[in-house]
DNA sequence: CATAAGGGTTCCACCAGCTGGAAGGTCAAG
DNA sequence: CTTGACCTTCCAGCTGGTGGAACCCTTATG
């Protein structure tokens, strides 16, 4: 199979699917004329890490995953630790993000947004909650 | 004032502040012996720098922050319209990290993670939801 | 048989937003 | 005069691709 079928069927742009053979988490036969030839095996590692991508998994998380998944033998505690790891990671961003939120919100609300130029989000950014001064 | 100690001022390291100098953010003054030499106004650019990047503001959100900030005549309407893009940016990122969590968190809570090898979460990445044959 | 469309291939550059490091100039202290 | 801590510039690399150029291969059509 070409890659523009493997493209389609896996939901990944070939471009994609390139740049995975080229940092080693899939490795296509090639045909006679040089072109990628896709096995059902490469579909299926092509659709794992599709899968895992958009559940936020880092590359190198998936190359981890795709050698566990390779792995007969694996403990599922080293499966569960990848993802609890992710799921830390994810959830330290998640509080992040909702800091930022609610700052974020709280200024947009306090702000006119009309015409005349005093705004409290400029304020804010001006001098918003710590002072640079006298520190040093 | 020496680089290090605005960057110590402004919370931002010094790498960081070449760089804002480097894509135009801000143009410190030059000593004669062609050390930066950050002036108040340059260190409250910094500071303003570092709190809307601590919103999550892009650079050239950032940017554009700053022009308004220096144009007396802004009208607060155009800094609002940049922070409620960013606001939406910020919800749909949430609501998309939101989703990876719950799946995540469910495919965690139903692997065992002992040392035998099956594992829900292996399998929920191998065929997860979706079918990859049979579509083209 | 020529040619044009629509595949495929490689490689190089670029995106954000820095960060690390090398090579070298400057400055203050002992 | 040397040492060490600064400063400077520039180049490379990080993540996870994406866009594009230049070129090869295949197939259909006149």
């Amino acid at each position: 199979m070409n890659i523009s079928q493997a493209a389609k069927r896996a939901g990944v742009p070939a471009k994609t699917i390139r740049y995975y053979e080229d940092i080693g988490l899939i490795t296509p036969a090639r045909g006679a004329n040089g072109y990628r030839d896709f096995s059902d095996q490469d579909l299926h590692r092509l659709a794992f890490l599709a899968r895992a991508r958009r559940l936020g998994f880092s590359i190198e998380q998936c190359r981890a995953l795709l050698e566990l998944y390779a792995d007969r033998n694996r403990a599922s505690a080293e499966v569960k630790a990848v993802a609890q790891t992710h799921l830390a990671e994810i959830d330290a961003k998640l509080a992040e993000m909702q800091a930022m939120r609610a700052t974020l919100a709280a200024l947009v609300h306090s702000c006119a947004g009309d015409n005349r130029p005093d705004c409290p989000i400029l304020s804010d950014l001006a001098s918003g909650s710590q002072t640079i001064a006298a520190q040093g």
